[in-house]
DNA sequence: AGTAAGCTTGTTAGATGATAACATCAAATA
DNA sequence: TATTTGATGTTATCATCTAACAAGCTTACT
């Protein structure tokens, strides 16, 4: 799920557990050519194909995972194939990638390349995506006062979502259920 | 230079140009050996060492750096050796390290276990460690928004640091000197 | 001291992530 | 059509990180 919300600092909320995700999927497809075409980018079928894998996953997805699968349908595929359109998927605003585990989410706003604001859940592994103006402005806040000019943030907040706070609740002190391992 | 700044939200400047680094590396190391005799942790000779060497660069390390040295000084280093010290440093909030680029550095203020907050000049590379109650704050409340429980904050913003932007001015568009390349 | 337990390091091997360099092919343009 | 540019194929390699097991040290207890 991805977009008509009225919040409108979150670009991708996370998803929730039952939805169509095909359309989220045809949506984002549909964005991209617009995108594309708007700007006079070349969403050529390889691109097209990796920004639909990336957006078929419901978590962040790894580039070599989009390699074994591209290797099945074309017969061959070497890791220049995905890291390339990656690369291209990303300076579009199509995909961002995650620094803190090396993965790929589809953009649930494409158009300008903006900062990405993320918050990631350790327990379904979905992302959402936030766009808080507060949060860049603070930012920039204190980088003024140090004389720093700005040019790109990472922000990938770890944590738990909360359907899976609700499924997973917290005792006191630690988890009596899982503890194990 | 890392300490006795008067704006304590700053846990580590950017280096000046000039001063004695062996002082920030020397002060490290006793902070380092305060920290873990208080809290029970064992800073063997190899972790003690590798925590040297990445206090003693004024820029963020590779593994492979560490390494690299590592197998000069004691004919035998295999990736796991760095790895693990590493780790150890990490936990006992001795280093941090900077998902964007791969790369660790010495923490400004050891104990705790607390969130890093980077400012990464791309001009000298050099990397500023900032500990605002604001940021996290506005990130508690944009997670709390959406029922989010924040565990871990990764958050790295690239730029170009005061020094750097008074000796390589930027023009209104386009730098002139170093565009080549 | 003896010795068992647990932590630390050595060692080998390999998984995973990413890029360089050059060849080939397709599309856009002159 | 010829030329140029951009996209993809291909091979090779580098960089980053981890698993698994062996060996050595420390610690704590008898």
């Amino acid at each position: 799920m991805t977009t008509s919300k009225p919040d409108a600092t979150v670009l991708r909320t996370f998803a929730p557990e039952r939805h169509d995700h095909r359309r989220c999927v045809s949506t984002a497809l549909s964005k991209a050519d617009a995108a594309c075409t708007a700007s006079g980018l070349r969403l050529t079928p390889l691109r097209r194909r990796v920004l639909e894998l990336v957006w078929g996953s419901h978590t962040p997805v790894k580039a070599y995972d989009l390699l074994a699968i591209l290797g099945r349908e074309r017969h061959q595929a070497a890791p220049p194939t995905v890291y390339r359109a990656l690369d291209f998927l990303q300076e579009a605003g199509l995909v961002h990638r995650l620094a803190s585990m090396n993965a790929f989410v589809g953009c649930g706003e494409p158009g300008g390349t903006h900062a990405g604001q993320f918050l990631i859940c350790s327990g379904c592994g979905t992302v959402a995506e936030l766009a808080e103006p507060g949060l860049s402005k603070t930012i920039a806040a204190s980088a003024e006062r140090l004389g720093f000019e700005v040019v790109r943030e990472t922000i990938e907040i770890e944590g738990v979502c909360a359907d899976c706070r609700r499924s997973k609740p917290r005792t006191g002190r630690g988890a009596a259920s899982t503890a194990a391992k």
